[in-house]
DNA sequence: CTGGGGATGGGGCCC
DNA sequence: GGGGCCCCATCCCCA
């Protein structure tokens, strides 16, 4: 084909054989090349995925399988691009993805939209709609259902309840993730899906029950990289690899982050308390990055994170925050950053005692008032109630925590490093602090002091400041 | 091997 | 929105 003329973004080609001395001359603007081209090979695919025809990606809907091809869920979609890019591709047979958040009638509408570019909308599927497209990030998805939802509440516009279908060419560009840019596509008929009844409270539920659950693949894109759900094993596995010791760089690393069961902490018991001062550097940066990539995970958070929940029982809807990157919902905005840490890593608590960190102030201060400051009135030993008077404090490395008189006669005395009672009813200094934070007031008896080799927690050579505080100021 | 308890993490919700 | 408390689940250690 000739090019006979360039004007700006429009070219303009002259079909193959034509000279420029036959009448009438056909002249092809390169836009409608493009577009024709595009919606051929659309409408190709399409069919392609309806006859089953080179389908590479199996895709599990409460028990319905879906067959598509890869490439184009990797360009439609940012959960399976972060999917499909990481996991095995040579698996044509295995099931590649497996939903229970949204039901198969919402995977058709959103599948269908991959495939013809037609968003088949109505007031009953538009909320799982929107939830499934945010659990997949599929910001245009998002968009247009926020558009449709807006338009639905507006009363001046008149559409009464009836159904809508909204197409790419009738809505906004696309300048979302990659793969979302599908530019204009062909009209299609709409796809004619029998809407699911409007389904929030049931995601709503799926969300707590697969969150307290062990359906890891349901969890975030990073776990859904397992093909089959996670045998206890892969869990065990997973606790091994995921370790919260501080001293580990990558222990926290949002790429590395994978969902464990509540409270799965892999403590290296000691292990902790043991500094490698030549890898401190590392573990800083490491800790920087994990920082910095949280903050910039934030900062690229999908933009539709407030969906609309249930109606109260004044029938007002009730706006849920949910996760980008499961399916969990949070009634506050604070709830979902909190929640979002344990998808990050970030851990900006750390305890300068042993170096360990923690996702909240709470957990740090109930780590360090029960291991470092024996704030339990109870003997370790024989377990019977003590004082702060007859309790002696006995320090074991960093550790620290008493003992009844008995068993501290009982026991070796000239071994266990012990405070004395005064000391034991003496705070000993705080020495935590808030990554990257100026300590406020409030946070004031938690100080942090210049003797940072505190945080090297080197066992029996931790230094254990006595100062004046009392304990109320840590209140 | 097993059960109990400690330590930790996470959600809900109040202040 | 942050801090804090309560509750519960999970994991690990140890007797």
């Amino acid at each position: 084909m000739e090019m006979v003329a360039d004007l700006g973004a429009s070219r303009l080609y002259r079909a193959p054989g034509e000279s420029s001395h036959q009448q009438p001359q056909r002249w092809f603007n390169a836009a409608d090349i493009t577009v024709a081209h595009q919606s051929s090979l659309l409408k190709q695919l399409n069919q392609q995925r309806r006859q089953e025809l080179f389908c590479d990606c199996n895709v599990l809907v409460e028990g319905q399988l879906f067959r598509a091809h890869r490439n184009i869920l990797f360009a439609s979609s940012g959960y399976f691009r972060m999917l499909l890019s990481q996991g095995p591709d040579d698996l044509a047979d295995s099931i590649d993805a497996t939903f229970d958040v949204f039901s198969p009638e919402t995977f058709t509408v959103i599948l269908d939209f991959i495939y013809s570019g037609q968003l088949d909308l109505s007031s009953h599927n538009v909320i799982e709609v929107m939830s499934a497209a945010s659990y997949l990030q599929m910001n245009n998805v998002i968009n247009y259902c926020k558009n449709f939802i807006k338009s639905s509440l507006d009363i001046s516009v008149k559409d009464e309840d009836s159904d809508r279908c909204l197409s790419l060419s009738e809505t906004c560009s696309f300048t979302s993730g990659a793969g979302e840019e599908t530019s204009e596509q062909q009209q299609q008929g709409p796809s004619s899906v029998s809407p699911p009844p409007a389904l929030w409270t049931r995601d709503n539920s799926r969300s707590q029950s697969s969150f307290m659950g062990k359906d890891l693949d349901l969890e975030s894109p990073a776990s859904a990289l397992k093909t089959n759900p996670s045998s206890p094993a892969d869990d065990l596995n997973a606790e091994t690899e995921d370790m919260q010791d501080p001293q580990d760089p990558l222990y926290t690393l949002p790429g590395s982050e994978r969902r464990r069961g509540k409270g799965g902490t892999k403590r290296r018991a000691s292990n902790s308390s043991r500094s490698n001062q030549p890898e401190d550097l590392d573990i800083e940066e490491a800790r920087t990055q994990k920082a910095e990539k949280a903050e910039e995970l934030y900062a690229t958070l999908p933009p539709m994170l407030g969906v609309i929940g249930h109606l109260n029982k004044d029938s007002n809807p009730i706006m849920r925050f949910k996760c980008p990157f499961c399916t969990h919902t949070v009634k506050r905005k604070a709830d979902l950053k909190r929640h979002l840490r344990c998808h990050t890593g970030e851990r900006p608590y750390p305890c300068q005692a042993c170096n360990k960190r923690f996702t909240r102030l709470e957990h740090l201060r109930s780590h360090f008032e029960t291991i470092h400051q024996a704030r339990k009135l109870v003997c370790r030993k024989c377990k019977c109630q003590v004082t702060e008077d007859t309790g002696h404090v006995v320090c074991e490395g960093t550790r620290r925590y008493r003992m009844c008189t008995a068993c501290v006669q009982e026991v070796d005395c000239d071994d266990i490093p012990m405070d004395s009672l005064d000391g034991a009813n003496e705070e000993p200094a705080l020495l935590l602090g808030v990554d990257g934070e100026e300590e406020g007031d409030s946070k004031r008896s938690w100080m942090v002091t210049d003797d940072d080799d505190l945080a090297e927690d080197s066992g029996a050579d931790l230094i254990i400041q006595q100062v004046d505080d009392s304990d109320e100021e840590l209140q």
